[in-house]
DNA sequence: TTATTTCCTGACTGATATAGTCAAGAAGGA
DNA sequence: TCCTTCTTGACTATATCAGTCAGGAAATAA
């Protein structure tokens, strides 16, 4: 699970949004669904096992919604990959990129390689905050949004 | 699939299997299935689609078996991962970990961070040659048989 | 020539993980 | 009291991946 599987990509998208609306109070789960193009019902599933997380906060009601719960430079890539993982991960070798049951164990001819490639993909997601997204994204954004309006309008529901 | 997959993984150690053998003449491919504990049927499959890849070349009849077409250091794990992807890449968006249809085209906030993944991952599967991966192994390997011929036994058909 | 051994090929099946939906309820505000 | 929003868990669909099978073709041996 070093490359994020849809669901890691909504996770991340979501965060992303509300990092960009940090001070506007609560976000609807709607609205983060249409700005980030993720399917409505899916989203409250996955801000639902972001519960524990530390990373976002809620509030039921009229006027509730979703916030973030940290500094957007308080949060990397990697934080949140490793959060979602965090079940995932039993009894398999830490470097293989197999899911489990390797024949090998830890002796396996590629067990090195893997591990490489682990730690190299997760210093990057280490390094990389949501603060660092917003920042190098700000200019285009808008153009992604027009496109996203565009392609709402023949959308059934979000 | 930055990450190989079980069939991406089988193809890499076939190749490790034959490079190790290389001055042996042909090796049939139950005894590659036998050696890297691949279910045999599967690994016929995986031969076949290395056909035109110019990585091994076969033989057929009683002396007959698979055999490696070049110099282990001339075959870098990038090489193998990049054939096998090669018919699977089509319209989706180079950057991204998600399969297609990525609705923010080319100007998503991730676009960057996921150029960049792939660009580390794949330095390291080119710098990474099959002899590179004999040098590395050639001590533990045998214990790495003792393990797989104890399983050997308790094993239905490889 | 015949038998045996091996690779060759494509179609088929099954498992598993991922993606996504739904319905009924609880809390907060108007 | 009513409406809006999150909450929760169970449910379904789908796609990809993993693996199997049967029958045929080439190479060698006897």
């Amino acid at each position: 699970m070093l490359t994020p599987s849809k669901k890691g990509q909504y996770t991340l998208r979501a965060i992303y949004e509300l990092a960009k609306r940090k001070d506007q109070g609560p976000t609807k789960i709607y609205d983060i669904a249409a700005a980030q193009a993720i399917p409505r019902r899916f989203l409250e599933v996955i801000l639902n096992q972001l519960k524990g997380s530390g990373f976002v906060a809620s509030k039921r009601g009229f006027y509730g919604g979703y916030s973030l719960a940290k500094e957007p430079d308080q949060i990397t890539v990697g934080d949140v990959l490793r959060y979602l993982q965090k079940d995932t991960d039993v009894a398999r070798c830490l470097a293989c990129v197999s899911q489990k049951g390797c024949p090998f164990l830890d002796q396996c001819a590629f067990s090195a390689l893997w591990r490489k490639v682990r730690t190299a993909v997760f210093k990057i997601y280490d390094e990389t905050t949501m603060q660092d997204l917003l920042d190098t994204n700000e200019p285009v954004d808008m153009m992604a949004k027009c496109r996203l309006d565009e392609r709402a309008l023949g959308a059934k529901e979000i």
